[in-house]
DNA sequence: TTGAAAGCGGTACCAG
DNA sequence: CTGGTACCGCTTTCAA
């Protein structure tokens, strides 16, 4: 056997045209019972499938959608994968993922290979690069080709397109306040993420609270670091200074945070209480649980789809944005 | 601005034939090097960008792969999806993921799918069901298709290909000599995945260790259930059994495994040691540090992606099967 | 050095 | 009901 068979030569071997066999396989109402059931049986038996490049081509469509996120290794961006399948199971779109390691030049290479011809759609959430060098250019040209963009949680603000936003202030804000209705003073924020804008919108939910209780913001108790230096600036942190709560903004800085809190000898949450971000299995497995700030990952990545196949119907309609609430999970550690 | 601009629009600007400015963008040696600047100044003007679609499909080439795994959720197939785009980055192909959820039918249509003129090749790790049902249809009419297909870790025995293998058997043998040798003697096995092919051979492997010891395998001993099972299956059979090791088979075993002697009040590693799978992440950060078997998975994902891109060089070259040792990582937990 | 034309694998209009 | 033909956008051979 080799390549794929081929209308011509369907049409070849039934000695028929290669219009009335395209027709038959696509069940026109223009051809005859009889030559439909002939062709379809001659294409069954030689498994014949369309060529999906001659056909978009042709139809100047692809069914087929881009989700560009950073990383998997992420549970957040899983989770969102997790729910955009999900939706996308429920139509006749097709699904490609690709990866940018929170890499612009991926990013930007992605977006411009995926632009000519390949898919209809993206559902992007930028990476760490991008919004540091604040460079949209990939984002403007695929729209620019006609291409429909959904962003979701690293959003760029300037870029005209739907988007899915989670509630980071607010979430945050949230958090803090409860930390400091149950007693706590002092308290210490981590992050590996202060980059990010979603990094910044948290701090601004801490601070937010922090004010409207009347606590005193110090610069000092915000410990931001990389991923790798975060657990040295933690433990440093834990020397130099009193603490009795920690808001942790991803979950490296949480992992990290349990962990300098643990080896300092200070007990969870009677010293120190933590509240972070992690899954839900990591969290429930840490000695103590972790309680955590949730986003709904999934719900927002069925948003987005939705938001994106909508969009494809309706290239018109105007631009939405929609938020998804973050909610306490309170554990063990708070 | 509309949709990309293409060769044909571009020679009506310029009043010379389509064919010239395909061969000056080519930089074809029969263009004069004047028209050529004059091409591809107009080019870059209106960011020419060729269409893909057409272009593979005159081309018969699509210089892209796809990876297709059951979920990346899973810490393995993630570090392996790594492993691959660290190698595709070297090359000038383009990957795409695509996910089944370890559903067959999702398995078998991005199979067929993509087969059909998007992409040249396959890296693939069959799902769950596909293992259980042992359907393989979709992987020989993709080969049938000229499709080069590389499998890895969850390999399908019967299908002709390039394969890279984890030492399955090997790593669990050694996991378990090790707590032998450490004085171990009760030693249970906890797995979530006895349905796939892998975990019966790491099953044969703590088989294997127990015979070569004298110690007497015990069908109670193995704990086999599903991952939303497998905690209280852990719990029950605490209650009923004396045991002073667990070896998991899988992270969900681990996490629950390591929870459940906790709150037995057994001490670990003193009373029961435990030795899993996870992530180096999850591993470090569990009270106590679990020891692991460890995958290496970025290696996988080069090696595979490696004798992927040979083959698509050299179709007819002889398969390989190409096996990737695990090593046992000991944290506190053994 | 340039251009016309065929062809990749389909779809769809129009004629018969 | 069936077939011829143009076309989607690009590459490549052959002629000019």
């Amino acid at each position: 056997m080799k390549k794929s068979i081929t209308l011509k030569e369907l049409s070849k071997i039934l000695g028929v045209s290669i219009s009335t066999i395209s027709k038959a396989l696509n069940d026109s109402p223009e051809i005859s019972h009889d030559t439909k059931t002939k062709v379809k049986e001659l294409a069954a038996l030689h498994k014949y499938q369309p060529n999906v490049l001659a056909r978009n081509l042709k139809s100047g469509t692809t069914k087929t959608i881009a989700v560009v996120i950073p990383s998997v290794q992420n549970f957040f961006f899983a989770q969102v994968l997790y729910g955009i399948e999900q939706e996308i199971a429920k139509t006749d779109y097709n699904l490609v993922v690709s990866l940018t390691n929170e890499s612009l030049e991926k990013e930007s290479n992605n977006l411009n290979h995926f632009s000519n011809g390949i898919v209809d759609g993206f559902i992007v959430t930028a990476s760490e690069e991008t919004q540091i060098k604040k460079e949209y250019t990939h984002f403007t040209s695929a729209l620019d080709n006609k291409k429909a963009i959904v962003m979701f949680d690293r959003v760029v603000k300037d870029i005209n397109c739907d988007k899915v936003l989670v509630d980071d202030k607010e979430a945050v804000y949230k958090a803090t306040s409860h930390l400091i209705k149950s007693g706590r003073k002092k308290i210490a924020l981590v992050s590996t993420i202060s980059n990010l804008t979603v990094g910044k919108s948290r701090i601004a939910g801490y601070k937010q609270a922090l004010n409207e209780n009347g606590i005193e913001f110090l610069e000092s108790y915000v410990v931001s670091s990389s991923e790798e230096g975060i657990k040295k600036e933690t433990d440093l942190f834990l020397s130099n200074n009193q603490t009795d709560a920690i808001i942790a903004l991803d979950i490296q800085s949480s992992l990290s945070g349990l962990k300098s809190v643990k080896e300092k000898g200070l007990e969870i949450p009677k010293d120190v209480a933590i509240i972070g971000y992690s899954s839900e299995r990591t969290a429930s497995h840490l000695t103590p649980e972790l309680s955590t700030i949730s986003q709904n990952g999934i719900e927002i990545g069925r948003k987005a789809t939705k938001l994106l196949i909508d969009r494809l119907k309706f290239p018109e309609k105007p631009f939405e944005n929609i938020v998804v609430a973050s909610k306490i999970q309170n554990r063990q550690s708070s």
